[in-house]
RNA sequence: GUCCCCAUCGUCUAGCCUGGUCCAGGACACCGCCCUUUCACGGCGGCGACGGGGGUUCAAAUCCCCCUGGGGACGCCA
């Protein structure tokens, strides 16, 4: 029988990181197998489920590229995909149960599964053969609410069976469930499909990766908006309990789908460590084809949206492969903005610091006054509006040669004169991209708050 | 508290199933050096772990037991 696997998220909130996981994993383990990947929405939960979070997941799942087989939004051979939509199953399948007093009613008139007595084994293909005393898994699981509408339990199972799904991959914290559950999947088709159970994702103080971590991100989307690339967080997700044949770290899709084998997941909970994400963000902003990395940038300049637009797409792709070696997060393009487009550069104190005084005061200033003169002298080629990088790297020259200051302060100075700092991105590229009206303007103003 | 799961560098991990090639390998982070007229990137090197105790064995990170530690589950939530 072919593999059927299901993600079975609640929208009873956006996805979760760790939700993102689970999901990963079953949709690497069903295309490893040529197997069909199902997204159920699992709304039993009238109260609490939305449309809005059920939208999020799926938009989250899209972006992660994460794609399934058969959905609420495409039709499939086990339509309806969303449980409320299957409730009239759920309860018969209880009634059923209760009939042939596999079920009884408690008190408090909810339906719930009866125990067998003594033990059941859970085979799992992470955790192994784990035992449980049934009698010592606390009450048994309400099918039916006292209202009579089904509950996960029963939902969960019966649409499992429904579905023909053979695989349950999910996160570790559903053991002590899984006990009940097989003892439900027994009940209801007398077949049990093959559990794994993922180890759980642990925040970086060492328990439940919950409402907030240290970055204060906890759902796809925030990460996404964070300045974290699809591809980065499917590499980190995948490395969490899981590692390549070869050990490789930086992994693509495509490499991921080549090499992923869930006999190769370990059954170690793992901290979520947020260096080894940026390490990783930040080599795919580096090493993704640069169309794609600017496209994904353009988001975190929104406020230069018009200037980045008027000065054509070619010089935006040039910028990006320019600038994208000090990237961590996308979201650090937005510095760049200004640095690009502003008319008055913000002064670093560490720069007015460095060249107040003395001879590098006096240095500085013959270097600007050069400066703004070959501004104003070297005619740009064709019909650019900014220097080409030959011309300026022409025009360092010539400030070196001509100049009694070292070289150190020629480029310092420079680097003042266009941005207002001592550091940052690489001049070269800088200074190309920059029109040299907005040059001559930062000249002037770098030099009249040093004049002052 | 009860039950379940887990235990290799600070972190993610390889190795464990099929004991010897492991005085334990890789990656992130950190620290040096190189590259570099800044910062990064890149290159090279360094620091750094088998939780403890018993067994089994000629031999244990690898197998068994106990302890300790960590995590999870115990809902008319999923």
């Amino acid at each position: 029988m072919s593999v059927r696997v299901r993600f079975a998220p609640s929208p009873t909130g956006p996805l979760h990181i760790g939700g993102a996981r689970t999901a990963l994993f079953n949709y690497l383990f069903a295309r490893a197998h040529s197997g069909v990947f199902v997204l159920r929405i699992d709304d039993t939960d009238k109260e609490r489920s939305t449309k809005a979070f059920e939208d999020d997941i799926l938009d989250s799942m899209r972006w992660l590229g994460i794609d399934w087989d058969e959905g609420p939004d495409s039709s499939g051979d086990f339509a309806p995909y969303r449980q409320s939509e299957r409730e009239e199953r759920h309860r018969d399948a209880a009634l059923r149960l209760l009939a042939e007093e596999k079920a009884f009613y408690d008190d408090e008139k909810v339906l719930r599964l009866r125990y067998p007595i003594g033990e059941v084994v859970v085979r799992d293909m992470v955790c192994g053969d784990c035992v449980f005393n049934m009698q010592s898994l606390g009450q048994e699981p309400a099918l039916l609410r006292s209202n009579g509408t089904p509950t996960y339990h029963i939902a969960s199972v019966l649409d499992d069976v429904e579905m023909n799904i053979t695989h349950i991959i999910r996160g570790q914290d559903h053991l002590t469930n899984t006990a009940k559950h097989q003892v439900l999947f027994e009940a209801l088709s007398g077949k049990v499909p093959t559990f794994a159970h993922l180890p759980l994702i642990l925040g970086e103080d060492g328990s439940k990766m919950s409402k907030r971590n240290t970055e204060g991100l906890t759902t796809v989307t925030e990460f996404r908006d964070a300045g974290y690339l699809s591809e980065a967080l499917i590499n980190f997700l995948s490395l969490l309990g899981w590692s390549h044949p070869e050990e490789l770290e930086t992994l693509s899709r495509e490499e991921l789908l080549r090499s992923f084998d869930l006999g190769r997941v370990n059954q170690t909970a793992a901290k979520f460590e947020f260096q080894k994400l940026d390490f990783l963000n930040g080599w795919w902003i580096r090493n993704l084809p640069v169309e794609h990395v600017a496209r994904e940038a353009r988001a975190f300049v929104d406020d230069y949206s018009d200037l980045i637009d008027e000065r054509g797409p070619e010089f935006w792709e040039s910028v990006v492969d320019g600038l994208r070696g000090k990237l961590t997060r996308l979201s650090d393009m937005a510095a760049f903005g200004p640095l690009l487009f502003s008319l008055t550069p913000d002064i670093a104190d560490d720069a007015r610091e460095h060249f107040s005084e003395g001879d590098a005061h006096a240095g500085f200033l013959s270097v600007a006054k050069r400066w703004c003169e070959l501004l104003a002298e070297v005619p740009l080629e064709g019909d650019r509006d900014c220097y080409t990088v030959e011309q300026f790297k022409k025009m360092t020259k010539i400030l070196k040669k001509e100049l009694d200051v070292d070289a150190k302060t020629v480029f310092q100075g420079l680097r003042v004169l266009v941005t207002g700092s001592l550091s940052g991105p690489d001049l070269q590229v800088l200074a190309s991209s920059i029109q040299r009206s907005v040059l001559q303007e930062r000249a002037r103003s770098v030099v009249a708050a040093f004049s002052s």
